[in-house]
DNA sequence: TCGACCGTTCAGTATTGACTGAAACTTCTG
DNA sequence: CAGAAGTTTCAGTCAATACTGAACGGTCGA
């Protein structure tokens, strides 16, 4: 992948600017997108680096943001000591886990604004507690739905 | 609103602070903030500039921002030049909507990766064909969850 | 037509933060 | 233990951008 022009080199950047303008950094987007069509699957930092054309330090802050938000694995081999990086079927779980903590948050917020103006006449009121009901159905079914795509494929792939 | 150690005040900063996490900007959140509380529910540009102490100029460009996403409504009235803001119900629909719509780029973007690698073996395009399978789902699937939830609203206060 | 009032535009500023690259640290091998 | 290979940390740099404030433009009343 080392050149930007190439079809792969155009999804990894997309994927970048994506997911940055998600609140993430575009090298976690490359990095990302790069262990979702790189072969072989598992890569190490340094096949990583040389691939999106990256320092060493930016792969392992990265490399650590991604696993800790579960997005991507790091394994080790014996006799090896370097550690392998790769995109399990599991990280997108965590992906969607995170999109539905966002309505979670939203609701957060609207309590502690209506906390903040609980002396408030009720119709002064309506509109906060308005979104807040919309974010507590969708945090409460959004989950739902996706669990039910999950357990569907999971059915069929066994 | 003067006072931003309020619990009105951290309501909206707290707000501008989120949705700058999802790509907007800081004062997009904060006026949306303001606008869901705020009393009377109508203001002016100069009402949101004194009470978020922000320069006219950026009224005005977030609130451009805002009307053409739909997350807010500009209104003016016969015999007043001045123009007035608010935050109206429907502005949560688009807000839902423009959550659906991350879903549908990233299956766009996985669609043109996938076309990158077409030539590749099944087994290496597995990572990013399920990738995209899981976008296209809840792509369909959310908008289905949202829409019942309107209607089942509107039923209500009808 | 002038003047007051509103809204918009835009160059400038300050801040944030993503990335680099070198040094420090850790861990395994000979 | 010595040395090499790999990873992490962190100070510094650079670019992106959110916001300011002044100048501009448009619109209505006198």
């Amino acid at each position: 992948m080392d050149d930007v022009t190439s079809g792969e080199g155009q999804f990894v950047e997309e994927m970048g600017q994506f997911l940055a303008s998600l609140g993430m950094t575009p090298m976690a987007g490359r990095m990302w997108g790069w262990l979702l069509i790189c072969d072989p699957p598992e890569q190490t930092a340094a096949d990583i680096a040389e691939a999106l054309h990256a320092s060493r330090g930016a792969i392992s802050g990265t490399a650590r943001l991604l696993a800790t938000s579960g997005l991507i694995r790091r394994t080790t081999r014996r006799g090896d000591r370097r550690e392998y990086f790769s995109a399990p079927p599991e990280g997108l779980d965590s992906l969607l886990g995170n999109a539905a903590g966002i309505y979670r948050q939203m609701r957060g917020i609207a309590e502690r604004g209506l906390a903040a103006i609980a002396a408030r006449p009720v119709e002064s009121r309506a509109r906060l507690q308005e979104f807040h009901d919309v974010m507590a159905f969708v945090e409460l079914e959004v989950p739902k739905v996706i669990s039910g795509f999950l357990a569907q494929r999971d059915r069929r792939t066994s």
